[in-house]
DNA sequence: AAAACCTTGACAAGATCGCGGTAAGGTTGG
DNA sequence: CCAACCTTACCGCGATCTTGTCAAGGTTTT
């Protein structure tokens, strides 16, 4: 067993998670171990300090474990940050290249359109 | 009336979404809407439009709403997001004027005797 | 004044989350 | 070899999320 390295209960213990959180953390993608050669999970300082911090940080801002989730997604995944960044960004999302005011002008006569035509 | 503006259930012809989760969607601080002198909601187009647009976002990426509210108090929240942002970037996070090494055994040491207060 | 809106607030069904437990089976150390 | 671990895969339960609907009351339109 390595020298360096802690059980999953054992890491449980230190950083006031159960066992079965520390897997559940792990099905989320927020902290993987590595494993022994049988297939333990092997926890070194850096993913209990890691496990610690991210503990301290659910419990400070009312963050759940599902959030953090997101977090990482938002992370990973380049298209869906930019979409959620630009979503927030603009007051009025249009093309570059259509002035404001036309924009605004054919979004209104869209709209219009639409409306009459659910309405009808 | 306003001219320039549709009533909740106008709005959510035009946007796809039903009144009740126009509301959730306020609710939630993503999208509020101006009020008449009697209280009701009048959404103007680009209220519309960023209805519209969270609608694709949400069916594009597989996200939710509350996901969305996740990521509106990120950028609202400025303690958070840097707490958050932290946790992500560091493999080990540590004081600055603590050298790595030194940190790194400080940290072995600690989980340790915690581990032993915690097996007695 | 009646019909058709709007408001907030509540209840409810169904899905998901957070978390524990249990079962069946492999590993490790004394 | 046996006790005490570990693994994955489930079942379940209380809490919260999503969404609809209904009730009680104010507003707008005709």
């Amino acid at each position: 067993m390595d020298v360096d390295a802690l059980t999953i209960q054992e890491a449980a213990q230190t950083t006031g998670w159960s066992s079965r959180m520390l897997r559940y953390v792990e099905s989320m993608g927020l902290i993987e171990s590595r494993r022994s050669p049988a297939g333990y999970r092997l926890y070194g300082p850096e993913e209990l300090q890691r496990l610690r911090t991210l503990r301290e940080l659910l419990a400070q801002h009312e963050v759940g474990l599902s959030e953090m989730g997101f977090a990482l997604r938002l992370r990973r995944e380049e298209d869906l940050s930019r979409a959620v960044e630009a979503w927030f960004e603009a007051e009025v999302s249009r093309p570059d290249d259509v002035p404001a005011a036309d924009w605004l002008r054919f979004e209104q006569e869209k709209h219009e359109r639409l409306l009459a035509a659910a309405l009808s």
